[in-house]
DNA sequence: TTTTACTGACTGACCGGTCAGTCAGTCTTC
DNA sequence: GAAGACTGACTGACCGGTCAGTCAGTAAAA
């Protein structure tokens, strides 16, 4: 109503200004433009502190825009969740890793976690979760049931395999599969909070682990 | 925070002068009502999301009178981190350690872990620093200097000497002593994401770390 | 009276979400 | 093939609610 005083005018001007004429339009272009830059937001300010008006700028879009692709804030980040870490849980179980030596297997998902997560900016998603989660159930309840429970169910699977061949000494990592994790995770948390005090080589300390609960200079 | 941007001087100003807290007030009394009230606040909504007029309520002050002992919002949450976690750390420094055999250390640590954290409000100052720290670099730095660093020293030394003493296979322990502390790092994440869905008892998770690492099954 | 402790209504910045309006491109019709 | 009608993706000013921080004033103590 009121509105349209101001409009006409300085939206031209805008709109003159355009480079190359938009106008893209089809594709699921916009959509991952959005995901992108909200990525970027997040990872930076964190969920509550990001300003979806920043996320439009930076996606080079307006703000209501934002709006036609997603409900509202929290289902954008939802969203950014799954299009991020549902392919590398698919890559997970695919992987032929059951009959190899625990040692192996381990080596081998170390190699992926690097390789897919810390090395990638998909290690800012995992952090973003582990820092908003608790305050967005939601969220959590969704990253729980696609993400961390096949996670554990195939890790559970190896170490029950490992622990029937002999190769585990005891029932540690069937009974708490997190275990064989727990290095990652601290790797991406404590790359958040100290990297700039004390750098952590996230790949070393995951290896390192690998020696103290596997061998070199010890007998399984 | 950001939005002292445009105030910044003059509020410096008019604050510096009665910065410290209001005068003697004998009995620490209020100081502690607030932060045992902002604790409260704070574990349940996160910083950014907790309300001061709430800790206000809570407290049983105005919130006016939380500006008489705390220069701001994130000034609170850092003397609240100092005020939890400044004895145990202290109490860890001081527990004669040094000469038990490294699978004892590693028990008394848990039991120290989960009698002083874990069953305490203390995890959830620590969960408090793992998912805002990020955001707050201030309190990071605070965290890693009173906290993290001495915690890590303690962790080396004890790890250093187990190796000479030969109990240990090698020396990821000392390069790495975050290792020891990363079960219950996840512990407590764990715990604030995903208890709902699946409960993780956290001792019997370190318990089975130790088993893993240590012996039960296994010859050193 | 003066000083100290405290109060709580108020201010102003901030931001998620909305929606009336725009316009590049496509379709329809002659 | 050109004019006019139509579409819907996109825009951005605006609204309403929220909340950190302020400060004029009150109460109590000294």
């Amino acid at each position: 109503m009121a509105k349209a005083k101001t409009k006409g005018a300085r939206q031209g001007a805008a709109r003159a200004k355009r480079e190359p004429a938009p106008r893209a339009s089809q594709s699921g272009k916009r959509r991952e433009q959005i995901l992108a830059a909200a990525l970027e937001e997040f990872s930076a300010r964190g969920f509550s502190t990001a300003r979806l008006d920043d996320v439009a700028r930076r996606a080079g879009v307006a703000k209501g825009t934002i709006y036609l692709y997603f409900r509202d804030k929290e289902t954008l980040f939802q969203e950014l969740v799954r299009a991020e870490l549902s392919p590398v849980v698919a890559a997970l179980e695919a992987a032929p890793l059951a009959d190899l030596p625990m040692r192996v297997v381990a080596e081998r998902l170390v190699e992926l976690f690097v390789r897919e997560i810390i090395a990638t900016h998909r290690k800012n998603v995992i952090r973003l979760i582990l820092t908003e989660g608790p305050r967005f159930p939601a969220v959590a309840e969704f990253y729980y049931r696609e993400v961390v429970a096949h996670v554990i169910a195939v890790l559970r699977g190896l170490a029950q395999r490992a622990v029937e061949r002999g190769e585990l000494p005891n029932d540690s990592l069937v009974r708490f599969p997190q275990l064989l994790a727990a290095p990652g995770i601290v790797a991406i948390i404590w790359s958040g909070l100290f990297d700039r005090w004390a750098k952590l080589d996230a790949e070393a300390f995951m290896r390192a682990y690998l020696d103290l609960i596997f061998g070199k200079g010890r007998a399984v």
